[in-house]
RNA sequence: GGAGGGGUACCCGAGUGGCCAAAGGGGACAGGCUGUAAACCUGUUGGCGUCAGCCUUCGAAGGUUCGAAUCCUUCCCCCUCCA
């Protein structure tokens, strides 16, 4: 095991805020003088079971912390996505079967793996707790919390005074989640920004419980490939770990610099070290950003579908956009000629690579489109048989053999 | 229960009888510049054999009119205020 010192300075990294930093670096001390490991709980959703870099983030922590050797529980809030979580949406979010919980996280399972030890990981569910728990225990849990306190939350203010609605539940939920917290005894709780007022809640309950409080660590918010908006699968902004190789490799390289640094901290093993040398390299313009960027997409592709596909990955990615040469792989379509030749703008839009024919003569006219290399101008091309490879935008191909 | 406001393209949002396939913004896509960067500039953004023409679209269904997103009727949905 690591000294305290030496943990705390590595769970700090890319970290938001520690709350309060001093009982972490007490609760280390501790830990490592009695041997025996801390209590990290991070609670999910069982509703999205897709997961994309965002949720990385908090999925490296965790790791980090299996790798100092602590007790990481991944607390799947099945019973809390059994009642539907309102949470601010006007559109309730729809309640989930007890079939649907398990199926999900399996499917949890198999993508979380690929970043947590499952050896180290322990995966709990809190319908474990609440299931059993009677109205009697339930009541007594919200007379513990007092409306003025809630409103604290400042969504929570917000919308009261706004008056738009608040339902009851929603503030059930922070309490929920806090007495996860008790049932777990546990000494940190991860998450993310947006839900610091939920992991203080835990805070406050297991005080009332007259328990050690916990440790809130909050992670940022990873922005999307927008560089703006957080990673969401709803604003198409993502990447999915589950993608092809050349997909999350090339998504990568659309990243800004900046966000780059960001991608680094957070989600990149490379040690403390290594990531402030290389800051400093690409500040003093020693370290080109792209090769960077080429070491950190690399490495991401490699974590979700092994060297071999890395290597592919960045193969193709140099071919295709450095020496821009055709990648060797094309999906092929194949049409038939009835006389005059076939328009391209149809062909494309029977093989669903475009939505309309409409759509293709616009990318035509924009220069969006080539036929063997050279780019082409007038929409009312056609194709006598052969073999063509036509490229749409930038990065899409397609070879049309014509009969 | 009472009073009022509103539903327009992917989203926000103008438009109150013809000049409306519908302003403007955002997003997205394409081109230029590049490092497939970012920023910036330009263009496109309902469909159809194609800048002409035709068809479909402004919550839904009917109606008035030569002509409707715009006027009338009914219905559905959302929101705000009062209680």
């Amino acid at each position: 095991m690591l000294p305290p010192e030496k943990q705390f300075e590595i769970i700090k990294r890319g970290t938001v805020e520690i709350i309060p930093e001093e009982a972490l670096k007490e609760k280390l001390k501790k830990s490592y003088k009695e041997n025996s490991p801390l209590k990290i709980k991070v609670g999910f959703d069982p509703t999205a079971p897709d997961i994309h870099l965002g949720h990385t983030v908090l999925l490296e922590k965790m790791r980090q912390f299996q790798e100092l050797g602590h007790e990481v529980i991944f607390l799947i809030g099945d019973f809390t996505g059994m009642i539907g979580d309102p949470s601010g949406k006007t559109e309730t979010r729809k309640p989930l079967t007890r079939e649907e919980v398990l199926k999900n996280a399996e499917t949890y399972k198999e993508q979380v793996f690929k970043i947590l030890d499952p050896e180290k990981t322990v995966i709990r569910f809190n319908s474990e707790w609440f299931g059993n728990m009677s109205a009697l225990d339930m009541c007594r849990l919200a007379g513990m919390e007092t409306v003025a306190r809630m409103l604290e939350r400042e969504d929570f203010k917000k919308r009261f005074t706004e008056g738009r609605p608040i339902s009851i539940l929603e503030f059930l939920y922070p309490l929920l989640q806090a007495y996860d917290s008790v049932y777990l005894k546990a000494d940190v709780e991860l998450g993310g920004t947006d839900q610091k007022f939920n992991l203080l809640m835990g805070r406050q309950l297991m005080k009332l419980y007259d328990m050690e409080e916990q440790v809130v660590i909050m992670m940022p918010l990873l922005e999307g490939l927008d560089g703006v908006q957080k990673m969401s699968k709803s604003l198409g902004n993502y990447i999915g770990i589950n993608e092809p190789p050349d997909e999350i490799f090339g998504k990568v390289m659309s990243i800004n610099d900046e966000l780059m640094l960001k991608y680094y901290e957070l989600l990149s093993h490379i040690s403390i070290d290594e990531l402030k040398e290389l800051k400093k390299g690409i500040e003093n313009g020693k370290i080109n950003p792209r090769d960077a960027k080429e070491s950190l997409a690399f490495e991401i592709v490699e974590r979700y579908h092994g060297r071999k596909l890395a290597e592919r990955a960045r193969e193709n990615f140099v071919k295709l956009f450095r020496k821009r040469e055709i990648p060797e792989e094309i999906e092929t379509v194949e049409v038939k000629d009835e006389g005059e030749g076939v328009w391209l703008p149809k062909v494309l839009k029977e093989k669903g690579i475009v939505k309309s024919t409409s759509e293709a003569v616009r990318l035509i006219k924009q220069g969006g489109i080539r036929v063997n290399e050279d780019q082409i101008d007038n929409p009312d091309i056609k194709l006598k048989s052969g073999e063509y490879v036509v490229r749409i935008g930038k990065r899409r191909f397609v070879k049309i053999v014509v009969k």
